[in-house]
DNA sequence: ATGGACCTTCCAGCGCTGGGAAGGTCAAGG
DNA sequence: CCTTGACCTTCCCAGCGCTGGAAGGTCCAT
């Protein structure tokens, strides 16, 4: 099938399987007429790229997953350590992006948000934070 | 003081100073020999940039903030607003990066990790994740 | 005069698309 | 047979927010 079809049936935007395919994820077959031309493997793989990258792992990831996904002798062990990996970096985004709320509905509440421009989250960001009063 | 003094006071890398007053954050005067000249209130906005993107506002964020900074008859609603934008849109990371984290410690958890090529992870991502299984 | 630390500009790249131009190909309809 | 329009192709530019490097100018101490 052609590239719009894969499109559809993957939900992946075609522009994003030519880039996949530039990087070299996938590696459909062309057509006489240049077109590329995808069969049920490539869809599998393009399915599971899909996956793999709502679950926010990175291409490099990917790449070894699939190439874990496609080879029948792969340890489970070296699967778990790809998704460990990730999951102790999502651990760390989460807890960054707490640690900026907080500091920042901190901020947001103590803020009147009325016409006058007396202003706590412009004072919190042009001095040293300062740490728990307390 | 030069970009090298004002890094090192800001924590800002020269580079990135340099990228700021490409597009337009910051105007330091020149000096005679071509070399920028940073005063105390360029260092100002500097510190209050670096604070800003370690809180995680975007550059046109941190633009519109300055310009509140600066502007002595702002009202506070309109940082106010510019930060519960951010909020949100930290809350909204949060959540889809929890949502990630969950599914993938779930695959994560099912996976024995060992020698045999057997593996929930791979399956979860080849197959259309199941519901609840109840 | 020389060395090295500093400064300058410009160019390119990261991951991951998205947008759009310019052009080839195909199937359907007049 | 020719046109229309949907599809496909490649290529290049843009964006985020820097970051690196190359090539070269400036300054200061020795």
């Amino acid at each position: 099938m052609n590239i719009g079809e894969a499109a559809a049936r993957t939900g992946l935007p075609a522009k994003t399987i030519r880039y996949y395919e530039e990087i070299r994820l996938i590696r459909p077959h062309r057509a006489a007429n240049g077109y590329r031309s995808f069969n049920e493997r490539d869809l599998h793989k393009l399915s599971f790229l899909a996956r793999a990258r709502a679950l926010g792992f990175s291409i490099e990831d990917c790449r070894m997953l699939l190439a874990l996904y496609e080879d029948e002798t792969r340890a489970s062990a070296d699967v778990k350590r790809v998704a460990e990996g990730h999951l102790s970096r999502i651990d760390q985004k989460i807890a960054d992006l707490k640690s900026m709320r907080e500091t920042l509905s901190e901020l947001v509440e103590a803020c009147a948000g009325d016409h006058r421009p007396d202003c706590p989250i412009l004072k919190g960001l042009s001095a040293e934070p300062a740490r728990m009063p307390g």
